[in-house]
DNA sequence: TTGTATGCGTTATCAC
DNA sequence: GTGATAACGCATACAA
C-alpha cells in the first residue's frame, strides 16, 4: 500500500543534508529519489558497492546525501544481520578504573567500526540481570563483562548460545569465556618485592570482600603465599569500604600493635587506596614511615603528600585486548579454547614507600 | 504513553527459563505455546494486560516464562512505538563530574522505566556527529547533551523535529531546548564571597578556553564583574590544560608579582583544580597562604594537604532534573517555553582557603 | 474478549 | 548488474 507521501514528488532543495520530515528518510525514499530499486540502495550500504555501476553509485550517493539517509539499525537487526553493537556490563561506573578500561574498549570498538553500549549495574544483581536482558535484546555481537558475577548462569547460557564473551578483571567458574585483566600474581609479587626492598617487614593487605570478585581472591591468595615465602609478617584485612569506622578501628589496631618491624599497607585496588588514605590522614599517620602502596593509579596519587606509590594498570591496552578477543571469537565459528590475557602493571614509585633515614627520597618522575 | 513492557512487572528470567535454541523466542512461538494469537501476547506486553481474561494471562505468562521470551525492542522500534530509550552525549567520559551526572541520569531513567544509551565524544566534533546519528537511529525518545556543542545545527534540527532535548551544563544559541546545570552566577558569587571573607584581596580565575562551553563563559564573565564590584585585584587565566608548562609559567608569574595583597586562585572546574594543584605542589606553594578553591568536588580534595575548599555540584539532582525535563517535554505535545533549571552548589570549606595567622584553622567536617 | 491482516525498514533469495 | 518479493518480530486498525 503506497502512501501519498512517498509518491514521486519528494520535496526538493534542502541546502544541507537534512531529512524532509522530522522522521529520517527510508531506503525506499532514497530509491525513488535516485530512480533505482530498494535492493540497489541496500547493496550500496551493505558492502556490495562494487557490484553496482558507477552511475548508479553516483545517483544513490547523491540522493542519500540530499535526504540525509542513514540505514535504520533496527530494521537491520530485525533481519538478523550484524548489529555492529558490542555490549559492556560495568559493575560501578563511578570507579575510575572501570571508566578507564571502558574508554579503551570504546576506542578499540571505534577502530573496528563497532558501537559500544554500556550498562552500569551499580553492583546490583537485579540491575545486572535487567541490563543483560536489555543488551541481548539489542542483539549485541559480543559482551564484555566487568560486573559482580552473581548470576553466572545467565552469562554461561549466553556464552553457550554462541555470544562472544570476555570477562574483564573477573573469572567465572564453569564459563567458557575469554578473560582479560591484570596479571594479579605478578602485580602482588612486584608490590611485595618493592616493599621488601624498601625495608618494610610487616605488611597489611586491605581488600574489599573477595567473595564476588575473582581478582580480589587472586590478589589476596598471592599476597598470603608471597608474604610468608618472603618471611614477612602481616595479614589480610577484608571489609566493605562504606564502613569507615570499622576500617579506622582495624587499621589502627594493626598499626599500633607492639612491634619494632617497619610496617606498610598494600591496597587491593583504587577504591581501597582512597578509603585507606582517608583514614590514615585522619589519624595523622606519617606516610613513608608507615608505607603505603596501592594497585591502580589515580589522578590524585601524586598529589597526596608525599605521593603514593602505585601499580598502574595499562587500561587502554586491556580494553583493546578485550575487543580483540571478541573479534577473534566472532571470526572463528568453532569456539576456541578459552584464552586468558594477563597484563603486567607499571610500578610508579613515590615517597609513600620511602622510609625516612633509610632511603634517599625518590625523585618522582610524574611530578612536573 | 504506556510502557508496560519494561516497567519491571515482567521479571526477565534467565537460568530456569531459556529457549531451546540459541535464538531468543519470538512472540509467535509464545502464542503457539500458549495456544493464543500473537495479538494477545502483544497486548499482554503492551500495557493492555487487564483487557485479557485471567486464564489467558496465565497461559501467556507461563509460556513466556518457559520460553524465556522477551519482546524484541528492534521490532518494536520499527513500528514507531516508544523505544524506551534515552540518549546521552558526553564530551569526556573520564571527567568525574560528567560521570557523576550520568549516574544521576541513569538512576532517574531507571525509576521511569527508561534505558539510557550513553555516547562519549572525547571532545571530538566528528565523533559527536557520528554518535548523534547512532542515537537517533535507535529512535531515542529524548536526548541529554553534555558535549562540546559544535554542530549546533544538528542538535537544532533534532529539537525542531520534536525530539525532547536537554542541555547539561551548556547552552546553545538559537536552540529551543531546556537547560539544566549549575547556577554559575551564584557559584561564582559564593566563591568570591568566601575568598573575600577569608581576607584574600587578589584572585586569579583559571579556566579552560571558554569558546566552546557556555558555562565557562558564564563563570568567567561573572568572575570579572564580581571581582571588580568587590574591589578585588586579579585577572582571568584561560588555557588548555594539557599544556602544563604554560600553566606553570603563567601561574608562577601571577603568584610572584610584586604585591602585598593576600592572593588566591579560583579554579573553574574539577579538571582545572587538578592541573592547578599539580602545579602548585611542584612549586611547593603553601596552600592556604596562597588560597586555593575549586568548582566541583572530587574524591581527593579532602586528601590534598591541607584540604581544598570546593563548591560541590548536586550531580544526582542535576541528572534527575534533566530526565524530568525530558519527560515534561515528552508529555506536552506543544513545545513549551524553554526552561532553565539552575542548581546552587554547596560550599565545602577546607583549609586551602585559610590564611595562617588570620583565621583559626577550620574544622573539616568531611574528615573522619 | 479475541483473532486477522497489514505495514514498519531492511536484507536475502530469487529471477531477469 | 539490477529488480521484485518474501521474510524478520512486533503493534495496531479492524473484524468477529
Amino acid at each position: 500500500m503506497k502512501r501519498a507521501a512517498y509518491d514521486g514528488n519528494v520535496p526538493i532543495q534542502y541546502g544541507s543534508a537534512m531529512p524532509a520530515t522530522s522522521r529520517p528518510a527510508t531506503i525506499l525514499e532514497v530509491a525513488r529519489d535516485a530512480g533505482v530499486s530498494k535492493t540497489s540502495v541496500s547493496r550500496y550500504y551493505s558492502g556490495e558497492r562494487e557490484r553496482l555501476s558507477a552511475s548508479m553509485q553516483q545517483r544513490i550517493a547523491h540522493a542519500a546525501e540530499r535526504l540525509g539517509y542513514q540505514p535504520n539499525p533496527m530494521a537491520r537487526g530485525l533481519k538478523g544481520g550484524p548489529s555492529g553493537l558490542v555490549g559492556m556490563l560495568v559493575a560501578d561506573i563511578r570507579n575510575p578504573f572501570s571508566v578507564a578500561v571502558m574508554h579503551g574498549v570504546e576506542q578499540a570498538c571505534r577502530r573496528q567500526g563497532l558501537s559500544l553500549m554500556v550498562c552500569n549495574t551499580d553492583n546490583d544483581p537485579t540491575l545486572e540481570r535487567q541490563n543483560l536482558a536489555l543488551l541481548t535484546s539489542y542483539r549485541i555481537e559480543g559482551l564484555i563483562v566487568n560486573a559482580a558475577g552473581r548470576h553466572g548462569e545467565a552469562l554461561a547460557e549466553l556464552a553457550g548460545g554462541g555470544l562472544p564473551l570476555v570477562l574483564l578483571d573477573r573469572s567465572l567458574e564453569g564459563i567458557d569465556a575469554d578473560e582479560v585483566g591484570l596479571d594479579n600474581d605478578r602485580a602482588i609479587d612486584m608490590a611485595l618485592d618493592h616493599l621488601t626492598e624498601r625495608g618494610y617487614r610487616r605488611v597489611l593487605f586491605v581488600t574489599e570482600p573477595p567473595a564476588r570478585a575473582s581478582s580480589r581472591q587472586a590478589r589476596m591468595a598471592r599476597f598470603e603465599s608471597g608474604r610468608s615465602s618472603r618471611g614477612l609478617e602481616g595479614e589480610v584485612l577484608s571489609l566493605e569500604l562504606d564502613d569507615a569506622a570499622s576500617l579506622d578501628r582495624r587499621l589502627s589496631a594493626f598499626l599500633e600493635a607492639a612491634t619494632q618491624q617497619p610496617t606498610a599497607i598494600l591496597c587491593g585496588n583504587g577504591q581501597v587506596t582512597l578509603a585507606v588514605t582517608r583514614t590514615l590522614q585522619a589519624r595523622r599517620v606519617p606516610l613513608g614511615e608507615i608505607g603505603l602502596m596501592g594497585i591502580d593509579e589515580l589522578d590524585w596519587c601524586q598529589l597526596v603528600t608525599p605521593g603514593i606509590t602505585t601499580l598502574a594498570q595499562p587500561t587502554d591496552a586491556i580494553g583493546q585486548a578485550a575487543v580483540d578477543r571478541l573479534r577473534a571469537r566472532q571470526a572463528e565459528r568453532t569456539t576456541p579454547e578459552p584464552r586468558h590475557e594477563r597484563f603486567t602493571p607499571t610500578l610508579i614509585i613515590r615517597d609513600s614507600t620511602c622510609r625516612p633515614g633509610v632511603d634517599a627520597p625518590h625523585f618522582d618522575e610524574t611530578r612536573p
